[in-house]
RNA sequence: GCCGCGGUAGUAUAGCCCGGCUAUUAUGCGGGCCUGUCGAGCCCGUGACCCGGGUUCAAAUCCCGGCCGCGGCGCCA
């Protein structure tokens, strides 16, 4: 759209626009001074394009206004394009006016250009100027494409988006600390995950799906981990456990391919090809993988966790990328799972592992009252904490299954990153809670 | 929270083991040269040893404590 500020955005400036007097506007992005000639790359959010100004050809104005430009300060240029096989993409702006908008102090706390890198750290705290940085310009692009593609699959399986409570009354579950928030005077919490509120809504509009924050006051303090982080969470009435895995690799599927096809410049700015997933993903049954993990040495039994060395194992034996786990044991996993009807000692339960990281989990759910009631009372849960819960299940609960998948974890293996606080924009751990 | 490693200019680093010399280099920033750069180049300059305590004639360097960071693990509906 055409602005005051500017007509065309830099990644738009094409020679097809020789000739033509174009309004551009966006950020310092570098300056080479050869001193006749001085060459301006200016970056927005589409992009880059050069802006060269000879010494000769242009005012005094205009000369004292590029001498004076800092990096990253924000300008308005209004300008001829020139074909140039000189120039990078053959395409160059030369100004007829150069205005400074907002001058950008020196020197820079980040390197935006890319030619020395940063502590993640310090990454974080100069977070905006590193959410400048190509990089992390096509990390946040892919995010976005795969949030579009996720929304897109799961409604043409006939999924419809909702947003449940993140204000709830009660520290029900047992495990997972939640953050205390003062509610009109009354103490409420932060949702840890709109488990139970899913499957509520699902017994009325059988499939829906959420991409909301979730929050835990966890000790976790791990490149995996986040006090805030994004949930995508899928419910279906009338389905299993096995139905939701194939809509769940269905969408990692078609968000790969997506990328892939679309996002080849982000793709070769981070110089990283997605893991193929071929379908089905492999599947691996719990007792299989305590099997194998024994057989290699690791001291693991029926009733442990698969902890993240044990899934890097894992990995390297399947020789897989991605892979789920199936079936886990009843007790090592939440309440509302439901056991297997033949076997009650292990339930109908997955995790979507990428390497060595829990991806997604998910699992077939309890549908009859006096089978949840026994699921809480056996994990030593206070059953009157959810009544609220509870009490749906006199009036038609469907069988139902669903998964939440951790968004920022998706994409690392989308982008190649090696921890959630990379790819998150401002993310909250532990320590950080600014900016 | 535990174990390991680390903290040096705005940023990223060398030096630390084996104490003493003008604390290295790149980038940025300031100045100079330069009319086709594209990580521009060349010359000059600028700017730093996390905090506290200890050992020592002398500490960036050795020791102790704290804070912070990174990795692994734990915790984790």
């Amino acid at each position: 759209m055409e602005t005051k500020f500017k007509n065309v955005r830099c990644k738009d400036i094409t020679p097809s626009l020789k000739g033509k007097i174009i309004t551009i506007s966006g950020w310092v992005h570098q300056i080479r001074d050869l001193g006749g000639k001085k060459f301006i790359v200016l970056r927005d959010g589409s992009g880059i394009v050069q802006v060269t100004v000879s010494k000769n050809e242009v005012s005094r104005e205009i000369l004292d206004a590029v001498e004076s430009a800092t990096l990253e300060s924000v300008v308005q240029i209004r300008g001829v394009v020139k074909e140039d096989p000189r120039a990078p993409r053959g395409v160059e702006v030369a100004p007829i006016e150069f205005k400074i908008i907002n001058l950008a102090r020196k020197p820079l706390p980040l390197d935006v250009s890319g030619k020395v890198s940063a502590d993640t750290d310090t990454r974080l705290r100069e977070r905006v100027l590193d959410l400048r940085r190509a990089e992390m310009m096509s990390v946040v692009r892919i995010g976005d494409k795969a949030l579009k593609v996720i929304r897109e699959a799961l409604r043409a399986e006939g999924f419809i988006e909702v947003f449940t409570p993140k204000i709830i009354a009660t520290a029900t579950e047992g495990g997972a600390s939640l953050f205390p928030v003062i509610y009109f005077g009354r103490e409420a919490f932060l949702a840890q995950s709109p488990q139970l509120y899913k499957e509520l809504l699902a017994a009325s509009f059988e499939r829906v799906f959420e991409i909301a924050p979730a929050w835990r006051a966890e000790e976790s303090d791990t490149p995996y981990h986040l006090a805030e982080f994004i949930s995508v969470d899928i419910e279906a009435a009338f389905m299993d456990y096995e139905d939701v895995m194939k809509i769940l690799e269905k969408v990692v599927y078609e968000v790969v391919r997506t990328i892939r096809d679309e996002n080849i410049d982000d793709l070769r700015t981070l110089n990283y090809d997605p893991p193929e997933v071929p379908l089905p993903l492999p599947r691996i049954r719990y007792v299989e993988a305590i099997r194998i993990l024994q057989e290699r040495g690791m001291n693991v039994k029926f009733g442990d966790d698969i902890g993240t060395p044990e899934q890097r194992v894992l990995a390297s034996v399947l020789n897989t990328q991605l892979y789920f786990i199936t079936e886990f044991p009843t007790r090592i996993r939440a309440f509302y799972t439901k056991p297997k009807d033949e076997d009650s000692e292990v339930s109908e339960s997955f995790d979507l592992v990428w390497k060595f990281l829990e991806l997604a989990s998910g699992s077939s759910r309890i549908y009859e009252k006096d089978q949840l009631i026994e699921a809480l009372k056996s994990r030593g849960m206070n059953v009157e904490n959810f009544q609220f819960f509870i009490k749906w299940f006199d009036y038609g609960i469907p069988p139902h299954a669903g998964w939440g998948l951790g968004f920022a974890r998706f994409l690392m293996m989308l982008t190649n990153r090696g921890s959630v606080k990379e790819v998150t924009l401002f993310p909250r751990d532990k320590k950080r809670l600014t900016p």
